[in-house]
DNA sequence: CAGAATCCCATTCGATACTG
DNA sequence: CAGTATCGAATGGGATTCTG
């Protein structure tokens, strides 16, 4: 009985229910809720502010995030936190299970990508554009830079306000981590993602994009174009 | 102008659409409806009526349904097609792009039926347990039935009804098709999908299954406890 | 800044009834 | 069988306000 009543605590985030044993449909009701996919992307990275979620979400009211922040912590999917003192602020993050939804996530957006109504140029938040290279880099381009590691920072809009990455490419996979690009051997920064975006997937030219994007690469340039070329849209698929 | 046209029609489906070049939310915008994922995965494994997809879906209303098949039409993931006579009727069947979607679908069963609070013991529809066996088969283990290869043939409800399958286990894979289980060499009939899906992943004895759930095992019982034995729910994480 | 609380309208849902 | 039509109830989400 209580076994019952924690399961229907769990589901209570938007009250309906599937009755259904399949995990699909038990996915669809913790993260089918309209935004809710996108808060668990937006964390996917690293533990973020509620301000900052907003931000990166535009359109998101501040009553929808906090309903949807509300249920996926009901549902296992993320805590909030109080940083250590100094700072002091709460954040939310992902608990071991909310992290492990991230093939989730890729697949949705391979699946997407192969759509031809998909518009690419739309805008993109700077986590999205750096969990699509994890789902789009070329598994055969990777294991093909063995022995060349080298480490590429990106700064997204201002250094200071903090969207600052660092991926570090290798032949098991391409781990991407928050934090600063101070060591890192190459650095591309834009004052937008789609920016980037653009020169990684629609096959833009660096150059122009350096020169009317706003885009600069900095450091190892060779390295910032050969780890540029790792990265693949499927085909499309009617 | 007319691309821009036809995106917005294909967004159209639910009025709202994130403004976002992020996959993950194109695919929510065209799956992330609620029951929409639900009527893609009872396509997953042929082409459908409506008052099947109605008799899988306990819940749904004609109307909803109606605006789901609507929606993933304009959004193309499936097409309506009358059936050649003798026949005429008309069914709901997924495009190329649409069956594209079962790696999806299928990382979304797989993240769920990793949290704690997923409940194995609700109903499921036949097309889920069929499409579950894909999902968590065990690699491992397929590879190493080389050499014995078997059709094993499922039924569930009445053998009339139609919810009949055989799956062809192989070192590459695990296909699946709905036919006619007469040429397989085992054959497991239940009244209803949840009493195999106790024998394949509650651990559930088989003979107790036959005794009290209405499960029948024919043909070769070596072969069908061996299929049985090939598949493995995650580990759970907290 | 990080939400909680209210208000309010548009949308959506599900049930039922109806139809070619 | 394959939907359409209608309707009341529930929900959703934007805007605004308030608080510590």
């Amino acid at each position: 009985m209580s076994l019952l009543k924690e399961t229907k605590d769990v589901r209570a985030g938007h009250g309906r229910w599937y009755n259904d044993a399949c995990g699909t449909a038990f996915a669809m009701e913790l993260l089918g809720e309209r935004w809710s996919l996108l808060v668990v992307r937006e964390l996917m990275l690293g533990a973020r502010r509620f301000s900052d979620l907003r931000a990166s979400l535009p359109g998101i009211s501040a009553k929808v995030l906090t309903e949807r922040l509300e249920a996926l912590e009901r549902g296992g999917v993320l805590v909030r936190r109080v940083l250590p003192p100094p700072g002091r602020v709460q954040v939310y993050e992902l608990t071991a299970w909310g992290y492990a939804a991230e093939p989730f996530i890729q697949e949705a957006g391979r699946w997407a990508a192969r759509s031809r109504a998909h518009d690419p140029t739309l805008p993109l938040s700077p986590v999205s554009l750096m969990l699509s290279m994890r789902t789009m880099v070329d598994p055969a381009g990777l294991a093909g830079i063995a022995g060349i590691t080298g480490r590429i920072g990106f700064v997204i809009g201002e250094e200071s306000a903090g969207d600052c990455f660092v991926a570090t490419p290798a032949p098991q996979g391409l781990p991407i981590v928050r934090g600063d690009v101070a060591g890192a051997d190459a650095v591309f920064r834009a004052p937008r993602a789609a920016a980037l975006a653009a020169g990684f997937y629609a096959g833009i030219a660096w150059d122009e994009l350096e020169r009317e994007a706003g885009v600069t690469i900095t450091g190892e340039r060779a390295l910032a174009l050969r780890y540029a070329a790792l990265f693949r849209l499927p085909e499309p698929l009617a």
